[in-house]
DNA sequence: TTGTAGGCGTTATCAC
DNA sequence: GTGATAACGCCTACAA
């Protein structure tokens, strides 16, 4: 049993209001007093009990986040982010994983809504219908992460999408590239429909026609993406370059290349998007657009910070992706 | 401000106390009443308070997880199996990350101590003369992770390196190798010492003499992983075959190999160990030893589940590695 | 400057 | 079967 403020009280003999006063330097304390109550708290390895404190103070400086799965390299880094802040700023993170699966959603929010977090962090790519109202239930700010559709919500956070492609599609025209295709996810998703926007700006802006045999569709992953791959080259007029939705569907695109044989970038250039730590150990290392995972985590926690300040913030903020050229990229042939 | 149990009473015309009974189903209560406060509670969205429980009960059922840094992705797949399993117990888990920084450390361990967790499970590769001292101070279950030196802790789990290592020599040498190297990680650490026990293990069962000059060091990352590959290259007579001490590593070995112009596993075959998210990516995929990441997790969460259940358990658990083949091994050229 | 007393939301132990 | 009542550890008026 840890000593509470009353032990502290009756060594320094004096009652536990003037301990916790002192102990906070909050009101007014004897110097004195006060040193010899930090001295004897400091001898007894005293703790402030911080589950006493918050039933008294109403709140618990305790934030909840939910993502699908920390597993996932990239989540894992926004989580970092998060932590980071939070900590310093005396919050406590309580992290759960939601799996996508509905019960588990709300068995999370609901263990959140018991301990009575101050606030919550939501990194589910996909908030449901069921989801929504669950979290509204809990009555205390939400900040969302990179969701795809954010709608009903006050607050979230996600990358820069339409900038990021036309990064990507701006770096392969300056390659001297005019046959482009875009590799992308499923159809419905709010990032790939950002995505392939990003890449019609930029062809646009380029004078270049677009083409809609060179837009086809993955599923975010390299299986996929090496079978969308094979249509691409079966095309009478192969594309020289190709932009893809993340780099797990460019993992699956140079698969296929490698397997066909064509030469990367000599023949044809491929770039990616997010930056996963894999990008960089890949043959040929990728080019791809680096989503800034730790800062978006950052970032997020700052604005529940503000939120929970009582800040009355900006609603949605969009954090701009960062071009990282590798080998996978090359001028175009100029035939 | 959320219902409360009084509230509850309240409506239901009963007093508080009835309402925790019927609601916990613990001692007697008379079930049309049990039904009628269910009902309302229900109605009111009550949440019980966990914080108010806490303080009654005397423990939290929360867990706090230490780590270096979630956002390594090894890290991150320990943390959801362990999430997995406390979860569905019905724990919280407090992530938080050390950083690998002794101020850190030391406050995390703090927040944890306030925030009266009921145990802790630490992955800091290293428990330092400073943390260890600390984490008995909180006086709750321990369980460790992965630890290098778990000198003074009764519990803890790890992978067992050197059987894990002696799977992957023994399937170098089955594949005809009889000049294997053994490309380390810095001197001084438990997993290399290990790792390269279990190669001298596999090497004497077979009957082969070691040699002083296959066994190099590098640091765990590719760069070094690279130049220590070279020199195994300029050898008198260079291996066929190099176990290396983790992926990061094997990494750094295709890159020089692949700048050689050395065909893997053509012309000398290379094992990883870790299994890693990308090494199924590499060109080729890489054979690795895998470490069951999530499973390890898990059985961290079960111990320290023991532990709290007041179960005298057994103190140290190694968990196997698995041989995982892909296209970085061959069988040696007969010379 | 310090002490007293009440309350935060529960659980638990008694009486009734 | 149910209701008082007293903790649990802390904070915060208010009184002294």
């Amino acid at each position: 049993m840890s000593a509470s403020i009353k032990d502290v009280a009756r060594l320094a003999g004096v009652c536990h209001s003037t301990v916790s006063r002192a102990l906070r330097n909050h009101g007014v304390v004897n110097a004195e007093t006060a040193d010899r109550i930090r001295r004897i708290a400091k001898e007894v390895g005293y703790r402030p009990n911080s589950i006493g404190r918050s039933l008294a103070t109403r709140h618990t400086n305790t934030v909840g986040v939910v993502v699908t799965t920390v597993a996932d390299p990239f989540v894992a880094e926004v989580v970092a982010g998060i932590e980071a802040v939070l900590h310093d700023e005396g919050y406590a993170v309580f992290l759960a994983n939601s799996n996508a699966i509905p019960e588990r959603e709300v068995s999370v929010v609901r263990s959140f809504h018991e301990r009575r977090v101050d606030g919550v962090l939501v990194m589910a790519s996909r908030v449901g219908s069921l989801y929504k109202p669950l979290l509204q239930e809990l009555d205390v700010p939400i900040v969302l992460i990179d969701n795809q559709y954010p709608g009903g919500f006050a607050h979230s956070i996600s990358i820069d999408d339409r900038g990021g492609a036309r990064l990507a599609v701006r770096h392969l025209i300056g390659l001297g590239h005019r046959r482009i295709a875009y590799l992308g996810d499923q159809f419905g998703l709010q990032a790939d429909a950002d995505r392939l926007a990003g890449y019609h700006d930029e062809l646009q802006a380029a004078g270049i026609a677009g083409s809609a045999e060179l837009v086809v569709q993955g599923d975010g992953k390299p299986e996929k993406g090496r079978i969308a791959m094979g249509s691409l080259l079966a095309l009478r007029e192969p594309p020289t370059a190709v932009f893809c939705y993340n780099d797990m569907t460019a993992i699956g695109a140079l698969r296929c290349l490698h397997a066909a044989g064509w030469s990367v970038p000599g023949r044809i250039s491929v770039v990616g998007f997010d930056d996963l730590p894999i990008a960089s150990f890949l043959e040929p290392p990728l080019t791809t657009v680096l989503q800034p995972r730790i800062e978006m985590g950052r970032r997020a926690a700052r604005m529940l910070l503000d939120l929970l300040a009582g800040g009355r913030i900006e609603g949605s903020i969009r954090v701009p992706g960062e071009l990282v050229v590798r080998g996978s990229t090359a001028p175009a042939n100029r035939g």
